[in-house]
RNA sequence: GGGGGUGUAGCUCAGUUGGUUAGAGCGCUGGCCUGUCAAGCCAGAGGUCGCGGGUUCGAGCCCCGUCACUCCCGCCA
C-alpha cells in the first residue's frame, strides 16, 4: 500500500475520505483530467493510490488558481489544500473518493510534460505498439498499474507461503551452458573464450537438482528464464517461474504442498480455491477432452463410437478399426440446424488438425437427420449412435475415425472451438491436476524419442525396463497443473540414480561420450548419494493473467516485447558496435 | 517457416465503381463559462493514406513486392 512516509506528501491521493474531512493535505501527483469553468476549475490529481478532485476556487487561493488555469495533462504538481465533503448533489459515486474533494490553496507545478500520445485513463483502445512505445505512459493508467499490483501480491503471497514451510529461495546462474533437448537457447559469446557461448537458463532446472544433492532440501526461486522460440499470447521470451525442488518427497507430497500453496495465493487475491484439486490422469485427459490441458468447465465430452461401429459397412469408420484405430465423436448440443458452410468450416479445421475428415450427424430441430454418411449407417447403428452420444434433436454429432491420438486431438481441437461457437461461457478459476503423463514422445519430423516433460523425469519403476523396449509405454511421475485449460505448472519427480538417468538420455539418442560431455557433471553428482527429489515450476506470467483476466501476459509484465521480439522503447534487440564484436570474436554477415 | 487479420490526423476509426480540396469522434491550441467529473459552447491547427514499385489521363481504393503490429499452426523438454 503506497503511503505518504518518506515522501513530499502528507497524503496520498486514494487514501482521502470522509473520515480525513477538515484535514489539511498536500499532495504530490500527476494531472489528470481538468475540467475549467472559467471561474473555477476541477482537476483530478492522480497518484499510485487512486485518483481525487481538487476544487480551484478564485476565492481559496488566486494564485493556485492561476496555476490551475495552466497545466496541462501529466503535469506533475505538488498541491496544498483541505478536503471537504462535496456538496449536495456533486458526489461522485463512481470515485473511490467521490464523496470529497480537496479545496486547493497552493499549487506548484514540479514538471511539464508534453501531450501525451495517448489518453491516460482506464478503457483506452490504444494499439500495443503504441503503448509499449511509452510503455512508462501505459504504466501510469490504473488497470496496468493494477495488473503489476496484482503481480507482486502473488509473488509476495508465494515468497511467505514457501517460507513458512522452510523452503529458502537461493539464485541460480543466468549464464550456463547450452544442452541438448528442449528449446532453442538464448545464447552468449564469451569475451574470454574465443568461439565459446554461455547460454541463458530455460530454467533452473538441472541446478535446483543440484541444490538437492547439496543437501538444500527444500528450494524455491522467483526465476526468470529464456526461449529463443516464437512467441504467442501466453508466450515471451523471458518470462518467470516460480520454481520449487523437495527432497525425500513423493509425487503426493508436492501436490499437497502446492495445493496448499495455491490457496493461500489464491486467497490472498480474493478467490477461493477448494482443495485438493481433481486429478485426472494423462490418458483420461487426452480420451475425455482430447487435450493434456482440458478445460472442464464444459462439457462436450468425447466419446467412443468404435463399439457401435464395430462391424460397420461404411470404408472409412471399417479401415479406421482394421489398422487399430478408434471412431471418436462429440455432440454438440444446440448445432444441428447449423449451415451447411458453418459444418463444413468445423470438417476445414478438423483436416487443419491432423484428420483425414469429419463425418457428421445433424438432428435438426424438426426431426430430421442430415448427413452425407448416414446411408452407410444401419438403423441398429444409427440407434446406438444416438445413445451413445445422447444427440437429440437440434445437436450436432461430428465423429473423427482415426489413430486414438489423432482423434482425440482432432476432437480436442474442435471442441474449444465448439465451446467459442456455442458461446458457452467460462467463468471462475478451473483448477486441476494432470498425472501420469508419457515419459516419451515420438517425434515423427525426427524419427527419435523425445521427452515429454524434460529428460531428467523419473520413469515409474515398473516400466523402467520398458525405456529400450517400448518407450512409447512407459509412464512418469510428471505431472502439469492447469487452470482453464491453461497450463500454469508442471513438475516431476527426478531421477536420482545415475545408471537410469544415463539410460534414458541413451534412449533419447545421445551418445555415451555426449552424455559423458554434456551432462557428466548431472550424472556424477547423482552418484554422489542424491537424494529422491521433486518439483515443480509454475509460470507466474500465466497465472497472473488468469488471475487479472487478460487474455495476454504481455497484460502482465512491465516492459513486454511485441511478437517479434523487440521493444519498441528501446529498440531491442540492436547492433552493437564493431569493437564489441571483436571484443567477442565475432563477425556479422 | 506457413496461414488469417490490421496499417488513413496524436488516438480510435469512416472513406462508395478508381475521379474535384481525404472526413468524423476524442485529444490538442485559442476564446467564453463558478459545481463539473466523457463538463459545455464557439473557433482553429493538425495528413509521407506503413514503405517501394507498377497499371491508369487519374490510385487511400487495383496489381506486385516489402515492413510493422496482432492471432493461430509449426516450434515452445
Amino acid at each position: 500500500m503506497l503511503d505518504a512516509r518518506y515522501s513530499m506528501r502528507s497524503h496520498t491521493a486514494g487514501s482521502l475520505n470522509k473520515a480525513t474531512v477538515g484535514e489539511t493535505v498536500r499532495l504530490t501527483g500527476w494531472v489528470g483530467k481538468r475540467r475549467d469553468h472559467g471561474g473555477l476549475i476541477f482537476l483530478d490529481l492522480r497518484d499510485r493510490s487512486g485518483i481525487v478532485q481538487c476544487t480551484f476556487d478564485p476565492d481559496a487561493s488566486g494564485a493556485a488558481f492561476v496555476v490551475a488555469e495552466q497545466v496541462r495533462p501529466e503535469w506533475v504538481v505538488m498541491l496544498d489544500g483541505v478536503v471537504r465533503e462535496r456538496p449536495e448533489g456533486t458526489l461522485n459515486p463512481a470515485m473511490p473518493t467521490g464523496e470529497i474533494e480537496v479545496i486547493i490553496t497552493a499549487a506548484t507545478v514540479l514538471n511539464r510534460s508534453e501531450t501525451p500520445p495517448f489518453e491516460i485513463e482506464a478503457g483506452i483502445d490504444t494499439d500495443e505498439l503504441t503503448r509499449m512505445k511509452w510503455r512508462y505512459l501505459d504504466i501510469r493508467r490504473p488497470e496496468v498499474a493494477a495488473a503489476l499490483v496484482l503481480r507482486d501480491r502473488v509473488s509476495q503471497r508465494f515468497r511467505k507461503s514457501l517460507e513458512t514451510r522452510g523452503f529458502i529461495e537461493v539464485e541460480t546462474p543466468i549464464l550456463g551452458r547450452s544442452t541438448p533437448e528442449g528449446a532453442r537457447d538464448f545464447i552468449v559469446p564469451s569475451r574470454m573464450s574465443p568461439g565459446k557461448f554461455y547460454a541463458l537458463p530455460q530454467s533452473p532446472q538441472l541446478f535446483k537438482q543440484l541444490l538437492m544433492v547439496g543437501g538444500i532440501e527444500r528450494y524455491y526461486q522467483i526465476a526468470r528464464c529464456f526461449r529463443d522460440e516464437d512467441l504467442r499470447a501466453d508466450r515471451q521470451p523471458e518470462f518467470t517461474q516460480i520454481d520449487i525442488e523437495m527432497s525425500f518427497v513423493e509425487v503426493n507430497d508436492i501436490l499437497q504442498m502446492m495445493e496448499d500453496v495455491m490457496r493461500e495465493i489464491m486467497h490472498e487475491v480474493g478467490h477461493d480455491l477448494p482443495v485438493p484439486l481433481p486429478r485426472m490422469t494423462w490418458h483420461d485427459a487426452m480420451d475425455r477432452f482430447g487435450s493434456d490441458r482440458p478445460d472442464t468447465r464444459f462439457g462436450l465430452e468425447l466419446v467412443d463410437l468404435s463399439g457401435v461401429f464395430a462391424s460397420s459397412e461404411f470404408k472409412v469408420f471399417a479401415g479406421a478399426l482394421s489398422s487399430g484405430g478408434v471412431i471418436k465423436a462429440i455432440t454438440a448440443t444446440g448445432a444441428g440446424d447449423w449451415s451447411r458452410s458453418r459444418i463444413d468450416a468445423l470438417n476445414q479445421l478438423a483436416i487443419d488438425s491432423g484428420a483425414k475428415g469429419l463425418a457428421w450427424v445433424a438432428f435438426t430441430g424438426d426431426g430430421e437427420v442430415k448427413s452425407p454418411v448416414s446411408k452407410f449407417f444401419s438403423a441398429e447403428e444409427m440407434e446406438a449412435l444416438r445413445l451413445a452420444t445422447g444427440a437429440k434433436a437440434g445437436d450436432l454429432v461430428c465423429m473423427v475415425a482415426d489413430a486414438r491420438a489423432t482423434a482425440n486431438e482432432v476432437l480436442g481441437v474442435l471442441r474449444l472451438r465448439l465451446a467459442d461457437e456455442l458461446g458457452i461461457e467460462r467463468t471462475g478459476f478451473d483448477t486441476l491436476w494432470v498425472v501420469d503423463f508419457p515419459m516419451f514422445k515420438y517425434d515423427a519430423g525426427e524419427d527419435r524419442w523425445a521427452a515429454n516433460h524434460h529428460p531428467f523425469t523419473l520413469p515409474f519403476a515398473e516400466h523402467e525396463e520398458l525405456v529400450e523396449t517400448d518407450p512409447g509405454a512407459v509412464l512418469s511421475y510428471a505431472y502439469d497443473l492447469v487452470m482453464n485449460g491453461l497450463e500454469i505448472g508442471g513438475g516431476t519427480l527426478r531421477i536420482h540414480n545415475p545408471e537410469l538417468q544415463s539410460r534414458v538420455l541413451r534412449r533419447l539418442g545421445l551418445e555415451q561420450d555426449e552424455i559423458t560431455e554434456k551432462f557428466g557433471f548431472l550424472i556424477e553428482a547423482l552418484s554422489f548419494g542424491a537424494p529422491p527429489h521433486g518439483g515443480i515450476a509454475l509460470g507466474l506470467d500465466r497465472l497472473v493473467m488468469l488471475l487479472a483476466g487478460s487474455q495476454s501476459i504481455r497484460d502482465v509484465i512491465a516492459f513486454p516485447k511485441t511478437s517479434s521480439g523487440a521493444d519498441p522503447m528501446t529498440q531491442a534487440p540492436d547492433v552493437v558496435s564493431a569493437r564489441q564484436l571483436k571484443d567477442v570474436h565475432l563477425r556479422v554477415d
